[in-house]
RNA sequence: GACCCCUUGGUCAAGAGGCCUAAGACAUCGCCCUUUCACGGCGGUAACAGGGGUUCGAAUCCCCUAGGGGUCGCCA
């Protein structure tokens, strides 16, 4: 049988990297299989919904490299995908659970839920709907509705006995019906419920896997109950655990809420927009590259089960498996990130990372001003991050003001005093040399050193610092004068000659 | 609080009863290379949550405890 998995986001706002990782998996098990990979939108809640949002999800999908077999945009033989669109499908379904005493009419009002919601929490107890509404005599519930009286569509879970499902990852899961709710199905507004409408459109889109958080393993049994009173076959469960981040506990808006003495407290929290996580597009717009960011996310939870770590998601699409997914929840690391983005960004071709990093360029230099294609070189294997770089460069167009005490360095034997001697002593050289390329200025100034009897360290520690102002710096002491200029480099040299000896 | 799930170094993780004196990677520390930094090379620190079983033998199986996470909405 063809597999057939789902990813199923709520418009509510971008894609975070969450949602990413499990799209990131359904996508991946469905290649592997030679299966499709389906997109449906979720968007029973109409007030939560987010304008844009829907696009967004697309934006960023496709970003990702993860393509749709069918979807709203594309369609398919299953449509339409979005669910406010096939809402007049479920309530039949619904009154079929209603016939067959899986389901009843419910006209409790949200002030009663509430009011009942008070008591069971003032009195410690969990809130449970008390089935009010499941033994109104059919007369009632006919004049009712005719009346027009707004109703809401409840699932009857069974007093007593066993629900369960079965995980791919987590095994039989086996809960007592007595600890579950009776959830609404089919809300006042007519729409479903994600409890409900997951379940028709799974079951109607013939998906054979279902992939999704770890959220939902304590209402799957639920959704298994209803798969049992249709009489249909559930599908494939795969409950993905999820990805958390370290932080110190805030409010919402971003204030500390620190301990009893003011300290800040450590917490592990799902990964979430809400907290200002990035999402997989803030990533992207920061410099990480897609490639990265695919290779990283996909081993938060799942293990090749090999000592490989670098995969381009068509590798991925041959070697992912269930088999090697973890059932822990693990902890996004934003320094393994970067470091698997440096390791992208090296593999790119000078080319490549050229076009990458010359908008960045821009932002720390006039790029007319400068060889940006040397800069870029330089560059090549340092950068992290692209957003780093206009950081790294902006000493070039504008000259930090530094404490004369970077002169200092032990291993290179010098301090401001010897700086002082040994740039009035190379002040001429340099002034000597006319074509003011790498090489010349190369071998002129090491020609020079050699005939001193200096060491190489000696002159060029200073030299740089002399010029740029900074202890590191992307290139060495020529590179940084060839970038500077002439003028750029004998003007510099003689304004921190003038600080040395003020 | 109730129910469900999870638990190998700081982090991601390998490990399916003997191959474990527990891999690899990130981070960290040190050394080397070197005109700085970075890259690269070499090396170090660092883990089976605790306690009971089962077994000739347990990181691997069972139980308990602890810790963590999730759920308890006319949200998904």
């Amino acid at each position: 049988m063809e597999v057939r998995t789902r990813f199923a986001p709520s418009p509510t706002g971008y894609l975070h990297l969450g949602g990413l990782r499990t799209a990131l998996y359904t996508y991946l098990y469905a290649r592997r299989m030679g299966g499709k990979f389906i997109l449906r939108i979720e968007d029973t809640d109409q007030e939560r919904e987010v304008p844009g949002a829907v696009e967004k999800i697309y934006e960023s999908l496709r970003r990702a490299g993860l393509h749709w077999d069918e979807g709203p945009d594309v369609g398919g033989p299953c449509g339409p995908y979005i669910q406010t669109q096939r809402r007049d499908l479920y309530l039949p379904y619904a009154k079929e659970l209603v016939e067959k005493g899986a389901a009843y009419y419910c006209f409790c009002t949200k002030e009663r839920l509430d009011e009942e919601r008070r008591k069971a929490e003032a009195e410690g107890k969990t809130f449970k709907y008390d089935k009010h509404c499941l033994h109104m005599p059919k007369e009632e519930i006919e004049r009712r509705l005719a009346a027009g009286e707004p109703y809401v569509i409840r699932q009857n879970v069974p007093l007593e006995g066993k629900a369960g499902f079965d995980d791919v990852l987590y095994g039989h899961v086996e809960v007592d019906c007595s600890t579950l709710d009776d959830t609404i199905l089919i809300k006042a507004d007519g729409l479903p419920t994600y409890n409900f409408a997951n379940v028709i459109d799974d079951h109607l889109m013939g998906i054979t896997h279902v992939t999704r958080g770890t959220e939902y393993l304590s209402s799957a049994p639920k959704y298994n109950l209803l798969y049992e009173a249709f009489g249909w076959t559930p599908p494939i469960y795969v409950h993905l655990p999820p990805v958390m981040r370290e932080d110190v506990r805030k409010e919402k808006d971003g204030t500390l809420i620190p301990d009893e003495d003011g300290n800040p407290v450590m917490i592990t929290r799902k990964l979430s927009k809400r907290y200002g996580d990035p999402g997989f597009e803030d990533l992207l717009d920061q410099g990480y590259l897609t490639e990265a960011i695919i290779n990283f996310m996909v081993l938060i939870g799942w293990s090749p089960r090999s000592e490989r770590e670098f995969f381009t998601l068509k590798e991925l699409e041959e070697a992912f498996d269930l088999e090697g997914i973890n059932k822990s929840p693990a902890l996004f690391d934003m320094d393994k990130l970067t470091w698997f983005n440096a390791e992208y960004i090296r593999r790119l071709s000078e080319e490549e990372f050229y076009e990458k990093a010359l908008p960045w360029i821009s932002q720390g230099v006039d790029a007319e001003k400068f060889d940006t294609r040397r800069i870029a070189q330089l560059l090549h294997d340092r950068t992290e991050v692209l957003n780093r770089i206009p950081g790294m460069i902006s000493f070039l167009a504008d000259m930090p003001a530094f404490e004369t005490s970077l002169y200092t360095h032990k291993k290179m034997k010098t301090d401001p005093a010897v700086a002082l001697e040994i740039l009035k002593e190379v002040r001429p050289v340099l002034e000597g040399v006319s074509d003011w390329s790498e090489t010349t200025l190369h071998d002129t100034v090491i020609e020079w050193i050699a005939a001193s009897g200096r060491k190489n360290g000696q002159v060029l520690w200073p030299l740089r610092i002399a010029v740029s102002g900074l202890a590191n710096t992307p290139g060495g002491a020529f590179e940084i004068l060839y970038l500077l200029g002439r003028e750029e480099s004998l003007r510099r040299l003689d304004a921190s000659v003038a600080q040395l000896e003020a």
